[in-house]
DNA sequence: CTAATTTTTGACCGAACGGTAATGAAAAGG
DNA sequence: CCTTTTCATTACCGTTCGGTCAAAAATTAG
């Protein structure tokens, strides 16, 4: 009944090709490229993750779940809300950063550029994520108004919301050049003008 | 001396080959669809711009120094400047707005994501841009604070750069599904928390 | 041991890619 | 009018693209 066993790592597979994703985009990554990347034959691949846009849409969803998961434990261990938030939106640049290339940005960030527009299935998932995203934080910052550590008259919605969008363009500035060091300073003052 | 003239204006050119480029970004657009939007022949195309690279270089700046220019006669129009400012970026949600496909974005932040990384004369053509732009909103933010407009209190440097930042996020967001009410009022959001 | 099932592998496909070179047409200088 | 120069046009180039298919290899069920 069962035939011959798989000889690769699922998983270590989606994370290569979410790396040459990553690196150049959608239409730049070649299945060459992949084929490279994950060590699989091209033919391996289609039988087993289908066509180089499920492929894709399988990485992204990987990127941002292991997002997610890293900010949930982020805000889960952070001393107080606020520190939460602003230790949150802090991570994003050193995560960048700590990249071989930081200057490759954000996949997120990509597919919503190069993808998003012709394409719905990106779309969806991007628009789903941006909204968990942005729940999570609108959460974390009406605990942080229960705490006194922000004032009442902020709309904790609005506030996410605007922190979000910034943080998308940090994201592209940093595609063109900017350093992480301008980065938190951006951010710095971004946060201090909106908690 | 002079041979045949042109039977093309290579401004309209550039403009159609812009066109192209912003539907669809940088790699996704084909040395076909750029005949199909132009008009003119292979060959013609290469003998007046060169490759596809120039070619997209050249719609960009001409796309760029576009926007400067709408920029500026807005910033000279305005009432006041911090009026200007504020329509500044209004405005820019207008004009994506305004296009036949909103969704398709802004092409400079397609620039930005797709190509900056890994293509220096994007990258320096795109630094260029913002160093201008946030020196003339910058200036614009001194006049402000000059008028009794604005607190002194605030950096006008920084205030352009979170704006300018914000404004690349917000084009990024909008890929993503947002729409033109959305995004203003998010953007004026931002504004009443920095200005 | 055999049959059934799944994965691996590499050869192969037509189409589209960016780019070039040769030819033909149109204007200006002499 | 004829040469020169430029542009327009077309046919063509090798390469790479995403994707397929059939055969070989590896495993389990009977």
């Amino acid at each position: 009944m069962a035939g011959r066993p798989r000889e690769f790592d699922e998983d270590k597979v989606l994370e290569a090709a979410m790396g040459a994703f990553w690196d150049n985009g959608y239409e730049s990554t070649s299945l060459a490229d992949l084929v490279a990347a994950t060590g699989l034959h091209k033919g391996s691949l289609y039988q087993a993750f289908g066509d180089k846009h499920s492929l894709f849409i399988r990485s992204l969803k990987r990127y941002l779940s292991d997002v997610r998961a890293q900010k949930t434990a982020m805000l889960a261990a952070a001393e107080s809300p606020l520190s939460g938030v602003r230790g949150l939106f802090h991570g994003f640049i050193d995560m960048a950063d700590a990249e071989e290339d930081p200057s490759k940005g954000c996949l997120a960030v990509k597919a919503m550029t190069e993808m998003a527009p012709h394409d719905p299935d990106v779309q969806k998932v991007m628009e789903e994520h941006m909204a968990i995203m942005q729940r999570s934080i609108q959460s974390q910052l009406e605990k942080a108004q229960a705490a006194g550590e922000l004032g009442l008259e902020k709309s904790p919605e609005m506030v996410a919301g605007l922190l979000l969008v910034f943080m998308n363009g940090l994201a592209t500035w940093a595609n063109a050049g900017a350093s992480a060091a301008e980065a938190h300073d951006l951010l710095e003052g971004q946060l201090n003008a909106l908690l």
